[in-house]
DNA sequence: GTAAGTGCAAACGGTTTGCAGCCTC
DNA sequence: GAGGCTGCAAACCGTTTGCACTTAC
């Protein structure tokens, strides 16, 4: 599968930048830590163009957007298809899991309420076995 | 179960509009609709204590909170088990709603890969069936 | 009387936008 | 060469905090 998806999309040296970071990235990032992760790989790219980028991927569905509290939005390239996430809250480390069971359940209480045009948002919380071992390190 | 979960909540006249407030609404309301509704009502309540109070109740579990896209976040007095909600995208009406298959999937998955002390986060948004026969009418 | 609660205003943090210049197509 | 893309700075929005005053207990 190609990239032929976006009509008017250029090929940017910072577009590039961070879609290559999040390549990389096996967890979930906020912008503003990917903003930092790329000035220090050197590339200087602008907090905006972070942010613009962001939302391009976001709106292309080549990136999964996160809202977890404390206000900040994380970022982090995914699958294709429709799944869910099993986020570490100590690492951060994040695991993709389907759910076949809890999207029909979503549809069928949603349509036992008459619902239309039903979409769902779930997010599993916890820690890790690596984590859980050390000791509680919350961000030192 | 009585209210005496509290060691050192005064009742004052804020407090008690609050939460008056928070009984009569049926759907999620924002820190600032709700601090909007209290002055229609001629209540003198400041949105620095609705934050805070919200906070408080928040924390002592007598009202739910949610963190739709948009960054502000949603309050309503919610039934004391744990449960879902189903929202209309279109009123804001909320419909609460269980899923013992949600929670055990949920459970179980965290524990096929390793992972302690979960919890989760779920939210089924669509359109209520009245909103459905009306013209999509965003927010009147 | 004392300590918690309140309210104003200012600070805060993340996100978005205006606009001039740069770069890809 | 034209239009999108970038980046700086400032605006923006919801939320939080400092501090002095008020209030419930």
């Amino acid at each position: 599968m190609n990239v032929e998806t976006n009509a008017a999309l250029r090929n940017t040296k910072q577009r590039t930048a961070v879609s290559a970071v999040l390549a990389e990235a096996d967890c979930f990032y906020s912008a503003q830590e990917l903003h930092a992760m790329l000035r220090e790989r050197g590339e200087r790219v602008g907090l905006t163009t972070v942010y613009r980028t962001l939302q391009g991927l976001a709106d292309a569905g080549e990136i999964d957007v996160m809202r977890p509290p404390g206000g900040e939005h994380l970022y982090r390239r995914c699958g294709q298809g429709h799944h869910h996430h099993l986020v570490c809250r100590d690492c951060g480390r994040a695991v993709e899991v389907e759910g076949p069971a809890v999207e029909s359940w979503a549809e069928r209480v949603a349509a036992q309420h008459g619902f239309k045009d039903v979409s769902h948002t779930m997010e599993i919380f916890g820690t890790c076995p690596e984590c859980a071992t050390k000791p509680p390190t919350t961000a030192p």
